[in-house]
DNA sequence: ATGAAAGCGCTAACAA
DNA sequence: TTGTTAGCGCTTTCAT
């Protein structure tokens, strides 16, 4: 493997100069005469001398690097949030380095550590739920970390979150101003983080509606479109079966209209069924499918800007939080 | 920003030993007595001390980073590759650096020359169309690269693709039996590639079976949802609407479903239409698309392992192609 | 079984 | 305006 890359020496001695000059006409941090700056740049080109952003690092110790730790790249809601956090590092001249865990908290931990060795300048984590024991040694390491998804506040750690109780709210009360009763709920596994505010403000407003949440309308399943089947074919098997369910994303939502549709059931006319995240498969499926609208490139861009504001300012400021709020999107399918 | 990162000195000290014997406990690449290996194990946990890659790198010249260049982070069908990839490199120990650049040519270029920059030990390229020229400072120095979609052989680069031809002959043929003609195409804005490639498809196979290609019937667009809009609001604006359509991928596929539903057409009553990747979403749409599945997360694995057999072998073999076959996919649209 | 020291390719302080 | 040199935090000879 001849891994023949332009060192700075080379292009030095090409150009008759010292290294340190070469390095001035890179980064302007010093003036350089015409001349030499002409012919030092001439080298540089004919060579294709690239400086080791590695040795750079090593100097100066940054990286111009962001990790963005999510469940999986391949789900559209993590991957707007990647997209969103480009836009704003981008300009500024960071690079977004993203990693995908499948969602498994050791895989998650092992990423934190991962990023660390790695010596990114910040860190963005979005998991399923709230492991802030996980970005510990980030900010033990003195590492800027923005938790997206996190309601709760959390010591030294900024905070990007959309309002999944009120996301949840509108959800449910749109259910019972269409005069759903019996309104089902199916939910991850664990009982932290966005989830568990979402049936929070789903219980939240059915009691408010004087109506009481039945622990059995509230099923746990995995947050995919397979748990979404599993989901609702457990709730079909109740002796009486919801009139609407609110599924905790629309991955999940397109599981559980696999399973209606399977079941020779029509939505909405036997059971309605409401989303959340609107990905563009909510508007392509049939019945379009009736979500909340959560702004995942936007809170991407938002974690950008604040992990960019903690890296520029160096004062100890207390902890940000951004909230973004839902917009019930009405489609067909509630 | 007090970036408080443990060093092997710290270690070391702390341990009362060489910051060697700290390096060897870390790799064993030599024998250490098991009293100091666990007093060393001991002060290294407790200290939270994590080896800096950065460093690690600039001795070994090695980073075990694989950078993946692809068009758009937000498409299916490039995360599913990024997925694959992963999937092939992550049992290595190495990890994959995924860089989206839009599709803008530019940037494209500038993508290689930063991961070049970072060191990558090698880099997966699949663009919209195939810019050799973008990828050759990767091949001058020294970097192994795997072209992603480009059915070329090319001279020190290893190549991934699919069947594009045959896919495409697969999807007109289809067409044919069913009985239809005056079949349009909707591609992308340039000449090259998969894209052409299952231009070429089209148009040989219409040839096959005595139907000659029409220039009108064939449109450029861009890559996109917008992009198949556009394109079947041309195709309805001639004199004979086309009776149906092969799209050159899903989402542009269902770009054009949007058109014929705002034109109140249906499909695949009055225009049939064919897309190609098989995305989630081509399941969902109304009516379910028919399209040519594309193994997008094989071709990355595939990619990956390539990489991983150029990395460990020193050996300048020549290069290496893997084709894979696509199928299609039956359902309701065409 | 362990340590001392060279050096990976840069940036930046210090000299000239 | 330019050059010399000391590290950055590791791995890896070469000694002991």
């Amino acid at each position: 493997m001849p891994s023949k890359h332009v060192r700075i020496t080379d292009v030095a001695a090409q150009a008759g100069v010292s290294i340190a000059t070469v390095s001035h006409v890179l980064s302007g941090r010093r003036p350089v005469s015409e001349s030499t700056r002409r012919r030092v740049q001439e080298v540089i080109d004919e060579m294709g001398y690239r400086p080791s952003a590695i040795a750079r690092s090593m100097v100066t110790r940054r990286t111009h690097t962001v990790a963005l730790i999510i469940p999986d790249i391949t789900n559209p809601f993590y991957t707007a949030i990647a997209r969103g956090l480009q836009d704003a590092l981008t300009p500024s001249g960071y690079f977004a380095l993203v990693v995908s865990t499948d969602g498994d908290p050791e895989i998650e931990r092992q990423a934190v550590e991962h990023m660390i060795a790695r010596r990114v300048d910040a860190i963005g984590f979005s998991g399923y739920y709230k492991h802030l024991r996980d970005v510990e040694p980030a900010v033990a390491a003195g590492i800027p970390v923005v938790l997206l998804g996190s309601r709760t506040p959390r010591p030294g750690v900024d905070t990007v979150f959309s309002d999944d109780v009120g996301a949840a709210a509108l959800a449910t009360q749109h259910l019972i101003d269409q005069g759903y009763d019996r309104i089902a709920f199916i939910t991850g596994p664990a009982g932290q983080g966005p989830p568990s505010d979402r049936v929070a403000g789903y219980t939240e407003t059915l009691a408010e509606n004087g109506l009481t949440a039945q622990p059995e309308l509230v099923v746990r399943t995995q947050f995919n479109r397979d748990g979404g089947r599993a989901g609702m074919r457990r709730l079909l098997e109740l002796a009486t079966r919801p009139r609407a369910v609110i599924c905790t994303n629309d991955v999940v939502a397109i599981g559980a209209m696999d399973t209606l549709r399977e079941a020779g059931l029509r939505c909405p006319g036997d059971v309605a069924i409401i989303g959340f995240d609107d990905i563009e498969a909510a508007s392509l499926v049939s019945p379009p499918l009736t979500t909340v609208l959560i702004r995942a490139r936007e809170e991407g861009a938002a974690c950008g800007r604040l992990l960019l504001h903690r890296l520029s300012d160096d004062q100890q400021q207390p902890p940000q939080t951004v909230m973004f709020s839902a917009t019930l999107v009405r489609r067909e399918s509630a």
